[in-house]
RNA sequence: CGGGGAGUAGCGCAGCUUGGUUAGCGCGCCUGCUUUGGGAGCAGGAGGUCGCGGGUUCAAAUCCCGCCUCCCCGACCA
């Protein structure tokens, strides 16, 4: 029963056997419930527009509903699903020493302003008035509210380390919000935030994440893979994302099956094939009417593409210290064989925002668009790709239109003020680390780790003193996963071509008691005390008893997917008792009433 | 923000090009009868500001203008 072993059975679905019971726990889930007291009708159809299947299923099942762009509402059959996620997350964090906290959704600007990211960060963070006129913000994430806490609670080295966690909504307005709750802007996610003396502390509390990640995805039957990150807007020295793969994915990975390298392709590194050296040419200009890609221009001059230079015009907005913009005009080289990689050329410019060149910014660095190379630039700072220096003999542009260079080299025709790889991996190259072919996979991001370092301490003046009497900044880790998208991505994971196969660990309830006509039947009285008998066992149990026409029954019951379905008719009576049927088996057989709670455990406990 | 698509009953859709009875169909819903192990049948019924606002016209779901919302592609995405 994936860990959620019960003493007493709390808030029934009878809603009247509980009279006396004053003292309930706050977290009592509700055990059992008759579907004639469930709120959300099963859809036959989809509503229009739905692409993913796992998606689709969670709406028809009636666990979700969408109330606007990337905003969802949990139905029952959702939200128990929903619990029982963040019941696992619970258990698994405060396995590694986390204690819960619920912090505000609506923070004053002023601690956003504090930390910088209020100037940092675009629309995606929501602004607001209160009454007085005070600016507030919606609370994207918790950083910030960890930080001016722990400045004010943590004093002494006596009192760290420390892991808090919550669960709580967040809002991200997003730009492009998409794929269900895959990528909403409103959403639930388990933050932790650790405090610790120094770095070796946060290494402790960041591995013990990765191993507790691990353990919270294999017990809510998602697959995932860990791969190095970018660290983004949160700075700081190190990231993972539990990436699940899928083709719904974002996030491209980069992966190598021989030794295991796995990096998202914001990060990943990797060796292209490298040009043979040869003798410099000297440069040549050539006719090259409306070749104005990498493309047109290997096809028009019959060249390879890695034989050409490319060119991309990105525009850097820096804010400075006192909030006005700084503008830098970013010409970037890259082989005509490789992308480039703005994550990368991005995090070369500590973090800048970078938007495509005007064709106005273009002309005014002495560029021609289409036909641009870094040889005679009147402007602009040119940063170059490793290998773009070393390839010798390249076609360029003239930075004139319908002309190109042939036999072009980096160092005597042009020289760059910054060499980096700046490049994306691809598919076939090699391991920057064993040299094999990696290979690149879509992914969701449903969990992150970053280290933070002490950035936010440092904004926040969270400190705390030595046992020499220094005062030293809090190291900080930050540390996420969306339950939402993770309850997304389990449906996208566990379904068939009938409705969703959710496992145990997070199937709303492990029991689907079905009696075919009504609880009035002739199977009624014993479906009535199958329910009483499996509830009292504190197994959960969603009861069927609706009397609709058994196809109707089978259909909604292998479209909401519990594990187990029990069936109790005139038929099975006959038969000799209840049927059972999992989820995921073609056949059922039938279970005497004496035998059927043990044979109820260990069908769960086989389905784990 | 750029490009594309769509808003007509709870859900899925037709009608719009070429303006004209009372705006249709399937599913769902309500009533009755029959039926009952894989989304029943018959009969009767309820349910609509045709996304919103303006305009053209004797007349607008239909034509024109503006706006809103949702979906898809891209930019974006701690």
């Amino acid at each position: 029963m994936a860990g959620r072993a019960r003493g007493n059975s709390g808030v029934h679905g009878d809603g009247a056997r509980h009279p006396s019971s004053f003292c309930q726990q706050v977290h009592e889930e509700a055990v059992a419930v008759r579907m004639s007291r469930l709120f959300g009708e099963t859809l036959r159809e989809a509503p229009a527009g739905i692409e993913s299947p796992g998606h689709q299923f969670l709406l028809r099942a009636g666990y979700v509903r969408q109330l606007g762009q990337g905003i969802f509402s949990y139905l029952p059959l959702g939200w128990q699903a929903m619990m029982h996620i963040e019941q696992i997350l619970r258990e698994e964090l405060t396995a590694i020493g986390g204690v819960e906290v619920s912090l505000p959704v609506v923070h004053p600007a002023e601690l956003w302003q504090q930390s910088g990211r209020y100037q940092k960060i675009g629309a995606e963070l929501t602004r607001f008035q209160d009454r007085r006129d005070r600016d507030m913000v919606l609370a994207m994430t918790h950083e910030e509210v960890v930080a001016s806490l722990a400045a004010g609670e943590i004093s002494s080295y006596r009192q760290l380390p420390r892991l808090v966690f919550q669960i709580q909504i967040k809002w991200r307005d997003d730009p492009r919000p998409r794929a269900g709750m895959i990528r909403a802007r409103e959403f639930t996610m388990k933050d932790s935030y650790s405090l610790d003396l120094d770095e070796a502390g946060l290494d402790t509390q960041y591995r013990a994440h990765y191993e507790a990640y691990f353990k919270i995805f294999t017990r809510c039957g998602l697959p995932v893979v860990a791969v190095g990150a970018d660290v983004g807007i949160m700075g700081g020295s190190g990231a993972h994302e539990f990436m699940y793969l899928t083709p719904l994915g974002e996030d491209t990975l980069v992966l190598c099956d021989s030794c295991g390298y796995a990096q998202n392709r914001q990060v990943a590194t990797s060796r292209k094939a490298a040009a043979e050296p040869e003798e410099l040419r000297e440069v040549c200009r050539v006719e090259t009417p409306h070749a104005t890609t990498i493309e047109e221009l290997a096809a028009l001059l019959e060249v390879a593409r890695a034989r050409t230079a490319k060119i991309v015009f990105l525009a850097a907005e820096h804010r400075s210290e006192d909030g006005h913009p700084v503008l830098r005009l970013i010409v970037a080289v890259v082989r005509g064989d490789t992308d480039l990689n703005e994550a990368k050329l991005a995090n070369l410019l500590g973090g800048a925002e970078l938007r495509p060149m005007t064709l106005d910014e273009i002309s005014a660095i002495g560029a021609t668009a289409g036909f641009a190379s870094p040889i005679g630039l009147t402007g602009g700072e040119v940063i170059a790709d490793e290998l773009v220096m070393s390839s010798p003999n390249l076609v360029a542009g003239a930075n004139e239109e319908g002309w190109h260079l042939l036999d072009t080299n980096a160092g005597r025709d042009w020289r760059p003020e910054v060499v980096a790889d700046i490049v994306a991996a691809d598919d076939g190259d090699g391991c920057s680390v064993c040299g094999s072919p990696l290979r690149t996979e879509r992914g969701v991001e449903v969990g992150n780790i970053f280290k933070l370092g002490t950035r936010f301490a440092d904004a926040f003046g969270a400190t705390y003193l030595d046992p020499d009497g220094n005062a030293k900044p809090i190291v900080m880790g930050s540390y996420g996963i969306g339950v939402g998208r993770l309850l997304a991505c389990i449906a996208e994971e566990h379904h068939d071509e009938r409705g969703l196969r959710l496992p145990v660990s997070i199937a709303p309830y492990p029991v689907h008691l079905t009696v075919l006509r009504g609880a009035d039947s002739a199977a009624g009285e014993v479906a009535e005390r199958v329910y009483g008998l499996i509830e009292a066992t504190g197994i959960g149990v969603l009861f069927d008893d609706r009397g609709e026409r058994p196809g109707v029954q089978f259909a909604d019951a292998d479209l909401i997917g519990l594990p187990l379905r029990l069936t109790v008719s005139e038929r099975s009576l006959k038969a000799g008792g209840i049927e059972l049927k999992r989820r995921d088996a073609a056949e059922a057989r039938i279970v005497a009433e004496g035998a059927l709670v043990s044979e109820v455990r260990a069908e769960l406990d086989a389905c784990e």
